[in-house]
DNA sequence: ACAAATTGATACTTGTGTGGTATCATTTTG
DNA sequence: CAAAATGATACCACACAAGTATCAATTTGT
């Protein structure tokens, strides 16, 4: 059972490396040798990014992609959205034939209150406090 | 992302029919037949649930599966161990090379952090509160 | 001008895990 | 002694995750 997968720990690696780096242009190779992060795959997941609205980017030499928002607003939470989709224990199964009724199975139910807990961590967790965190250890 | 997966979710639906029947001989294709699980998968189901110390069988015709623990003590968590493995929001790639100091990273930290919440209350649900549940609704 | 270096977009490959099936052996009982 | 049950294990199919490959468009240093 994996809370983040490759996707988002990459990008939340990658948008640190932004931020730490000042906002300034970076471009995906020079990325992916600070991280370690095969080339072609880090670019998809940069693309994401920008798409989402985190990122934008300059073409041609020279160019590269630029940390657009605050990463005091920055929520991990959201991140495993563009990545994985929201934020659901329960998905699939648990709900069409078997177990129809949503509201009378107390399992259910439980993994609901479960589920409602995860996400308003996760959605009180942002970039600036992971950022914070580096520098005090 | 998925808590718990088919097998364990069929475990706790048969354990639950178990208690109900009041611990009595149930044979797998009646409780395939009463619960709409496929019955070759379902067997393989209790013979884990057996060897894990959860039912006993009797062979042979008029044989079956019965439940020889208190649904009291039976808790969700240890059905997940079972089926799935140890409950652990921080699998595989975290760890090795990428980030290998496990104190030091900031995210893991936190998603630890939400292991445990996420256990300690998965470690105080036990079948007994999910039949109560069923009761009262 | 033009080659090199970059982003944009998308299709493809590969490995693993989950959900489910099939088969054969053993045991019990009407 | 056949039917019906458990015991054990091998096999199959699909989905998803992780990663690769390819081609087009854009910019810029020389």
């Amino acid at each position: 059972m994996r809370l983040i997968n490759r996707n988002t720990d990459y990008a939340i690696r990658a948008l640190l490396f932004f931020a730490r780096e000042d906002n300034a242009l970076v471009s995906v190779s020079r990325l992916a040798e600070e991280l370690g992060i095969p080339y072609p795959f880090l670019r998809r997941i940069l693309l994401s990014l920008k798409r989402a609205g985190y990122l934008d980017s300059t073409k041609g030499r020279e160019g590269g992609f630029r940390l657009i928002k605050d990463p005091a607003e920055i929520r991990v939470v959201d991140l495993i959205r563009v990545f994985q989709g929201e934020v659901k224990l329960t998905e699939c199964f648990l709900q069409k034939n078997i177990c129809p009724d949503t509201e009378s199975c107390p399992l259910r139910k439980k993994i609901k209150e479960l589920e409602e807990i995860m996400v308003s961590r996760l959605s009180s967790l942002t970039l600036q406090e992971l950022l914070d965190g580096e520098e005090r250890s």
